[in-house]
Formats: structure tokens, C-alpha cells, sequence
DNA sequence: AGTAAAATATGATATTTGTCATACAATTTG
DNA sequence: CAAATTGTATGACAAATATCATATTTTACT
């Protein structure tokens, strides 16, 4: 069993608080495994007995309205907690965790983040603060979603998918998403998603070849927003 | 100048864990003032040197977004804390808050909320809490933005305004915005909004006198949602 | 009280976006 | 590999919503 002092968790969350010994108590009651592509890590309404660090690829918050459709709030890559907001409020879970690559997690028991809360002041300050970005975030969300159009949302969504998981080497965006996915992200119908991915394309602002989606002249897509 | 221990916003809010020395320090460093109606408590990026306290009133927590609209993201009311996001994440505000209804606020330094983040762990825990319970509604209200009619936000608008801030005796609601504000919640055009409210009205599912707004059959808003 | 300004209301119209239908392509499965 | 399923694409149309124009009402001001 790893021993979790080399993770890339600890450089990017809160764990980086832990000292030596508190990473020792981890490594030696977490739960490693991997979640394939597709599958869920926790469902809406799940109650949680711990958080989970991904320690690789990538999942997708959502929440499904009543419509039907998938609400993406946010995805969560490598190096972030998943499950904090849950736990510190002692409630179910208000979002589902599906993964969208192939990912390797590891859970960690309530208990002992509890513990953590209460003898390490700088990890409850580090989680606070990673809770308030999460709410800056939401917060910009939502202005967005109520003020842009279609069009201005997913060029900003575009935009941010390329800063936040970078591109390949042919200039493709590394996260790959389905459609539908994107459509979720931005709230609009998949066929919407589609046009306007299409009429972007068309314009040679973006250019796709199956999934893969390359941002090619980002000037006109920022002009959009 | 106050104690602080009878304050409503020992009550409601993180500060509920201070003890008896921790309530006199902050009853000695704060501010106490009044805000009115339609002023404003902070501007949207403001470099922010402490906390509020809500005693009385109102306020709104909103961003202009770039179509010149002020989407309101939260409703602030007594019993709460203001800037908390922004202390702890060391940074500027996001938001603007603006008095919705004459205020009484106390302003607590930065240094003080800092220390009891030091030494207080249960105040931190609450503070986490309070700031989880923001964030669960950001993403609630992120999905009603981004897959509900206008309509429907609508009626979900009012239902929550009642149950958030009650009623007069003669059964309107006590909160009191203006059309634009109540556009400026649900994401639309003042007009769209007004158009709405007129429509409920004619339905007979609220009655409208002036500013004055009384949920006359809120199992039809209910069904609508 | 009387005037100006702001808020509310409503119509006409344009634009955006969603829905339904259908075609085609890609992927999965047996 | 073939069949079936799923994802992507596009057209036609309907519905929702924004915008602009213009009254009307309310509020603020001196």
C-alpha cells in the first residue's frame, strides 16, 4: 500500500496540511481502486462515510433535474478531493460522481478526516478555503448561466476545458467529452450543443475531427464572451 | 456599545462558538453602523478587512454580468454573516452586497475572525458549514437556472421568498423587491418578469397590489415547479 | 401640490433556443 | 463480421424569451 507521502493529492488539496505521521494513519485505513470510464463513484442522495482523493483522471459533478437532463456543476481532475462538501455538512450527497476517464481513487474514512478536523487548524483552513473557491466558482456559474447566451457559454466553456486539462500535441483538447456531456455543462439541449459546435466549426474557430475538438482561433472565441 | 451575547447574530451563525472572552474581544474591536435601503455594504472586487454581522435587514449579494444585468446570487438576511467567502480566501470580493431593507450590520476586523480561526475549532467547523450549506444552494440554483423555464424559477422564487422570509398578517409577503430585482434572481428581463408575474396574477395564484405580493394558491406554483 | 423621474405594465416583434423527425456515422456486442 | 445500439448531425418547426416602443402608475423631490 502506497504511502500516500508522494501523492499528488498532497500537492494539490488540503492533504498537504498532513504531516508525516497524520499521512501514515491514511495511508494505512484508505481504500485504493480504480473507476472505469462511465462509472459512478457516488450517486445523488448517497450517504457518505468518507472523501475520496483522485489520485488520477477525471469526473464529472452532476445533478439530474427534473427535466431529465444531467446538470454538470463541476470536474473534479487529479489532485482534488471529492466528497468534502458532503461531509462537513453530515448530509447526502446533492451531487452524482461519474467518471469520465478511467480514474484511481482513494477513500478515506470519515473518522479520520474528522480528526484531522479537529487537531490540524491548517487542514480545516485549507478545506475552508477550497470550499470558498468552490462557491467563487458556482457563483460565476451561475451569473453565466442566467446572463450569456448559448453561444457565449460554450466558448467560455471551450476556453476553460483548454486552460484547465490542456491540449495534445496535435492541439486537441486532452479531455475529451461527449456531446452531450458538453451540452450538460452548459445547459442547453444536445442538439443546441451540436449547431452551435458545428456553426463555430464553420466559421473556423474550432475544428473536429470525431471527438476530438481543437481550439483554433481563440482570439474570436474570447471576443464572443 | 453591545455585548455581543444577546446578538441574533450569535444565534444564527459560526459565531455561536465564541465563548464569553472571545464575545467581549469582538464586542470591543467591532463596528456597529446602519445601512439603508438601496446602500451599499461592499462593492464587487473590494479588498475586504473583515466580516459583517447582519443584526437587522436585508441585503443582496449580486455581480454585474457583462450585459449590464445584476444577477442576485443571495439573499442575506438577519442572524448572518457577510464577507466570509472573501476573508478566507484572501481575495477580493466577487459580489456586491446591497441593502435590500435598512440594515444594522457590525463590522468585525479581519485579525480577530483570523485568531479564532487559530484557536477556536469549532468555530472554523461551523464556518465550513456555513460556507458547505452556500455552496450546496449555489449548485441547486445553478441547475434551476440552467434547465428550468423562467417560469418555473419563477414560481420557485416566491414559493422560497415566503418560506425564507415569511409573511405580513395580510398574508404578502414581508420581503419586499422590485420587479427588477426579482428578475435579477431568476435570471431574465425585467419585462419577462413582469409579463410572469402578471400572468400568476390573472391565473389567481398570487394578487398583486403594488409592491405587495400574496401567494394566493401555492399549491398551482408548487405543481408549476 | 406639482413636476420630474423611476417603476410597472403591455403590445408588437425579433431572436434564441428547444423539440421532434430523420439521416448518417461510429461504436459495441454477439 | 453483421446487427444493433449509441452518438452525432441537420432540417423544420414550435415555444420561450428578449428587445424595443410606449403607456400608465407610483415615487421622489423642491
Amino acid at each position: 500500500m502506497g504511502k500516500c507521502e508522494q501523492c499528488i493529492v498532497r500537492e494539490f488539496s488540503a492533504i498537504k496540511a498532513l504531516n508525516k505521521d497524520e499521512l501514515l494513519k491514511i495511508a494505512d485505513c484508505k481504500t485504493s481502486y480504480t473507476v472505469k470510464k462511465g462509472e459512478t463513484v457516488f450517486d445523488e442522495g448517497d450517504a457518505l462515510n468518507g472523501i475520496y482523493c483522485v489520485k488520477d483522471g477525471i469526473c464529472k459533478l452532476s445533478k439530474l433535474s427534473d427535466n431529465g437532463k444531467d446538470q454538470i456543476v463541476k470536474l473534479v481532475k487529479k489532485g482534488e478531493l471529492l466528497g468534502q462538501r458532503s461531509l462537513i455538512s453530515e448530509e447526502s450527497t446533492n451531487l452524482s460522481a461519474v467518471a469520465v476517464e478511467d480514474m484511481q481513487v482513494c477513500f478515506i474514512p470519515k473518522q479520520e478526516i474528522l480528526q484531522f478536523f479537529n487537531e490540524n487548524n491548517q487542514f480545516s483552513l485549507n478545506m475552508m478555503k477550497s470550499v470558498c473557491g468552490d462557491l467563487k466558482d458556482a457563483d460565476d456559474n451561475m451569473v453565466n448561466l442566467a446572463q450569456k447566451t448559448v453561444k457565449q457559454r460554450l466558448a467560455e466553456t471551450l476556453l476553460k476545458l483548454e486552460s484547465d486539462f490542456g491540449i495534445h500535441e496535435d492541439g486537441s483538447l486532452k479531455i475529451q467529452l461527449s456531446r452531450e456531456e458538453i451540452a450538460g455543462m452548459i445547459g442547453t439541449a444536445t442538439e443546441s450543443c451540436i449547431r452551435l459546435l458545428s456553426e463555430f466549426n464553420k466559421e473556423g474557430w474550432i475544428s473536429l475531427q470525431g471527438k476530438k475538438i481543437t481550439l483554433s482561433n481563440k482570439k474570436e472565441l474570447q471576443r464572443l464572451i
